[in-house]
DNA sequence: TTAAGTGCAAAAGCTTTGCGGGTAG
DNA sequence: CTACCCGCAAAGCTTTTGCACTTAA
């Protein structure tokens, strides 16, 4: 994937640019973050991660996620779900949420990614961009109903 | 509000049609829900809850809304924060989320309301319905970043 | 050199579970 | 009467904090 190297070197730009030390448990965590691909926890990134920097501690990986995401290399991502997860795909796209098992898919469309970005000057609010949420029931789920 | 009457309407229809028994916890938290109106935790209902019923439980008022979700009386935020967040608004309608403070707002438009739903059957997805959410920073963290 | 990052252990939140007693239908 | 609900207490996760040590720039 070419955009895998972009996010990084976007990284290491900024870290540069804004004198934040570029360590190596950060690489470790970004690079693994984009390996894992699907919307991780800070604990499964941690299992992960553990891989290739043995040392590495939980509390690390809680930070570092919440640096990046200020940094704008990664988001959170909105979740019905206990648990804070990230996704390091900042490119506009979309997600299909199961309201049965909460699971989020990626998805892309370019009609949705077309949508024209209403005026809400009136509640003081500055959009950057913007995600649909598709809500429904997910291939698995909607099996399940079925059997019932 | 008009809405109010109507979900609780369609609450205890619900509950009779699928032999759900009424509990007065249930209507009360129900209730205090859709007073409430933005956004509240588990923990925030509980404690608005108790002024109706003292001796009301944590326990309960975390099980009686995953009950009141499945039933589709209300619906779980996708919200980026720690804690679940609830919301009494089944209607359609669509949210601005800070990317500082996480904070997520309401908001309605015709425009947005408009949206063609995509073909998601590719994936097996059945979608019901959509939010949008516009990203970006609300008025109080535009004007802390203002003063950086 | 020095400001910032890291690891550890412990605390603080949020949510779920098991169980005895209570209640709607 | 009977199945389901409720409250309590305790356990289970997830996330944050304080502090001494290490490291990138």
């Amino acid at each position: 994937m070419r955009a895998k190297r972009a996010c990084i070197e976007l990284f290491e730009r900024q870290c540069r640019d804004s004198g934040v030390p570029l360590t190596v448990q950060r690489r470790a965590i970004l690079q693994t973050l984009l390996d894992l691909g699907n919307h991780p926890t800070a604990d499964h990134v941690h299992q992960a991660v553990v891989a290739v920097v043995p040392a590495i501690s939980r509390t690390t990986v809680y930070r570092t996620l919440e640096t990046l995401v200020h940094m704008g290399v990664i988001t959170k991502l909105c979740h019905p779900g206990s648990a804070v997860r990230y996704d390091a795909r900042i490119e506009l796209h979309h997600h299909l949420v199961c309201l049965r098992c909460d699971q989020v898919i990626d998805f892309s469309d370019p009609n949705l990614d077309a949508l024209r970005i209403p005026d809400t000057s009136s509640v003081g609010f500055q959009v950057a961009d913007f995600r649909v949420q598709l809500r429904g029931l997910c291939r698995r789920c909607r099996r399940m109903e079925a059997k019932t």
